[in-house]
RNA sequence: GGCCCUAUCGUCUAACGGUUAGGACGAAGCCUUCUCAAGGCUUAAAUCCGGGUUCGAUUCCCGGUAGGGUCACCA
């Protein structure tokens, strides 16, 4: 058994959305935590106290809450002053740091600032990602540690935090990888051991490059997919799978699944290009398992009163799930008007009703046919029970009269004399949906 | 530019040094109850280049090239 009980830690600053990538690198800190029945804490790195904003702190904190990643800490960095002061206080005690005059050459630099010693040595460590890491520190000289004993910089904090909230497994992007030597150095400067680094591949743009809200825009914020309706499992398996897979050809996990399969030495040295059409099938894969309940309430969320106040709107949500790869299709769909001819009478064009070309194998349809075969429909469903008019029970009805006179042709005209589209779901649902008297309504409209 | 990291289909990725280089998304085509969706099947599509090491390199080593990250009194 580990003596040591694992603590990994996810620390943004709040100085925006949360990232995409963030979230990612969230949740590798969670399934890490979880797996080894440690602690996963959420520290708010907020000493720069003019790019933070509170705001940001619970947009942060509400993000990771519907993600379901729950911490089991929570720290504020800015209110730890005192403790870094106390360890700032120590190192230049210690000559490991200097109090360093400056000539400012920017707004708001100060006079004096607190430097730390750099001892010039070339740094190795073990990465559980990228193996053996080295570099020679000589270039980095003396770097700025805190602006003053009450204001302490990143590098300093994050040293300190980690070491007293006994973080010891730091997973984080692959932009701190440069950050580590430094960070080594103020840890071997306090006495504070080690953590087990594990830098993990970026997540990149279409371009390859990394993916940045300067840059790329809104797509980069989790805000962003919240809005266009990603279910947040499908959202957490996406993004694990960038960088990361099972070994097996499995690609839905639950977050149970998630926990107990995820090795982070499995994980991907080079980054990886966040690819929308994959997260779009992965969402769709768990709309499918959505149930009618929770699919109309997405109707609902996405469509006006006017529309949802229709009488049988319910019915529609076994047709939404089966089109939508995303909650806020649901609204394209409706503007493109795909679901205008369920509550409304659509208009019909006569020569639409003659199927295409290639659907009538070689032969030639004429108005008066298609017409015919109308008829004889209408005929099949009017004897039909009102109260068990089921899309089932409407095939069976028709079925064989279809196949004589060709399915294509037939059923063709009987879905566009329902729909009014070159497109919809096929003529049974469609009646099922709109019930006997409708249905019969709506074909004798074609026929007139 | 210095330093660091990386390199398999368009994308995400499999492959004890020995495979017809596998899967998924996307694309194309076919099938399934007409269209769309769903489902099934099929096809196209990759080891960056050059040297080694080895009987044999996608795999190990070196070099090149390309891409990325980072070089703050931000985090």
């Amino acid at each position: 058994m580990n003596p040591e009980k694992v603590v990994t830690r996810f620390a943004p600053s709040p100085t925006g959305f949360l990232h995409i990538g963030g979230v990612r690198t969230a949740l590798f800190n969670y399934l890490f935590a979880k797996q080894n029945k440690g602690e996963f804490v959420l520290r708010i790195e907020d000493t720069d106290k003019e790019r933070n904003k509170e705001e940001w702190t619970e947009g942060l904190i509400k993000d990771l809450d519907w993600l379901g990643l729950k911490h089991d800490r929570f720290e504020t960095q800015s209110k730890r002053f005192e403790i870094h002061k106390k360890y700032l206080q120590k190192l230049i005690d210690d000559g490991y740091a200097y109090i360093s005059k400056e000539t400012p050459t920017e707004v708001g630099q100060r006079e004096e600032v607190i430097r730390f010693r750099n001892p010039n040595k070339i740094v190795i460590f073990e990465d559980l990602i990228r193996g053996t890491v080295s570099v020679d520190t000589s270039d980095l000289n003396d770097f700025v540690i805190a602006r003053s004993l009450e204001e302490p910089l990143y590098h300093l904090a994050v040293v300190i935090d980690d070491f007293e909230m006994g973080i010891t497994h730091v997973i984080r992007g692959e932009e701190h990888l440069s950050n580590t030597p430094r960070q080594i150095l103020i840890q071997e400067a306090i006495g504070a051991p080690r953590p087990i680094y594990a830098h993990m591949p970026l997540v990149l743009a279409t371009d390859r490059s990394k993916l940045s809200k300067r840059i790329h825009g809104e797509t980069v914020s989790l805000t962003y997919y919240r809005e266009q309706g990603y279910l947040p499992e499908a959202i957490l398996n996406f993004v694990v799978m960038i960088g990361w897979n099972s070994g097996t050809d499995q690609e839905i996990f639950s977050m149970d699944e998630l926990i107990e399969q995820f090795k982070i030495e499995k994980v991907q040295k080079g980054g990886g290009v966040l690819n929308v059409e994959k997260l779009d099938w992965i969402n769709k894969e768990y709309i499918k398992k959505l149930s009618d309940e929770e699919i109309l309430e997405q109707i609902y969320k996405y469509l006006s009163k006017d529309f949802t106040a229709n009488k049988g709107i319910e019915k529609l949500a076994p047709i939404v799930r089966e089109r939508i790869f995303k909650f806020s299709d649901i609204k394209k769909f409706y503007n493109e008007g795909e679901f205008s001819y369920y509550f409304e009478r659509p208009t019909v064009e006569k020569a639409n009703l003659i199927c295409p070309e290639k659907l009538r194998k070689g032969k030639e349809v004429t108005e008066e046919e298609v017409k015919n075969n109308l008829e004889k429909i209408f005929e099949f469903l009017s004897t039909m029970d009102e109260t068990d008019f089921s899309a089932e029970k409407i095939k069976t009805a028709v079925w064989d009269f279809a196949t004589t006179a060709g399915r294509g042709v037939v059923l063709w005209a009987f879905r566009y004399a329902l729909s009014g589209k070159e497109r919809s779901p096929d003529p049974f649902v469609l009646s099922e949906f709109l019930g006997k008297k409708e249905t019969l309504e709506r074909l004798s409209v074609a026929i007139r």
